[in-house]
DNA sequence: AACCTGACTTCGG
DNA sequence: TCCGAAGCCAGGT
């Protein structure tokens, strides 16, 4: 299997991200754990924009670790959320998504 | 090869 | 709880 370790930290990223059941949402820093990278969150989020598109990622379940979405608004914003609601996910009177209740926890890669 | 940028995270006030 | 500063990683130019 792969021994090849020029497997790239985007590639198990795109994969955790795939992982993501409807409904849940993640934070880029548990994608980037979920990689192998704890501290890769920002790489996740630049990976994402490169292959969204490609991969058909469900890129509105990605969120930041407040628990709030990074878009800007008018800027995809909008957008995300109505997905997220759309999935059943909740948002607070401060447009924050209860964690406790829709974080999704990835398996770690055993072995 | 060096420098810049970003859908982040964490810590301190 | 909110705001600002520093740290980190990989791709783009």
């Amino acid at each position: 299997m792969l021994k090849n370790k020029t497997v790239t930290f985007t590639q198990r990223v795109i994969n955790a991200i795939k992982s993501v059941p409807r409904g849940k949402v993640a934070t880029y820093g548990l994608i980037a754990l979920a990689a192998g990278n704890p501290r890769g969150a920002r790489q996740v989020a630049w990976t994402l924009h490169s292959v969204t598109e490609k991969e058909k990622l469900p890129w509105h379940r990605l969120i930041n670790s407040q628990g709030k979405i990074s878009l800007p608004k008018g800027g995809g914003y909008e957008t995300q959320k109505e997905l997220l609601i759309e999935e059943g996910v909740a948002f607070d009177r401060q447009d924050r998504i209860d964690l406790d209740r829709f974080l999704w926890k990835p398996r770690v890669h055993r072995r």
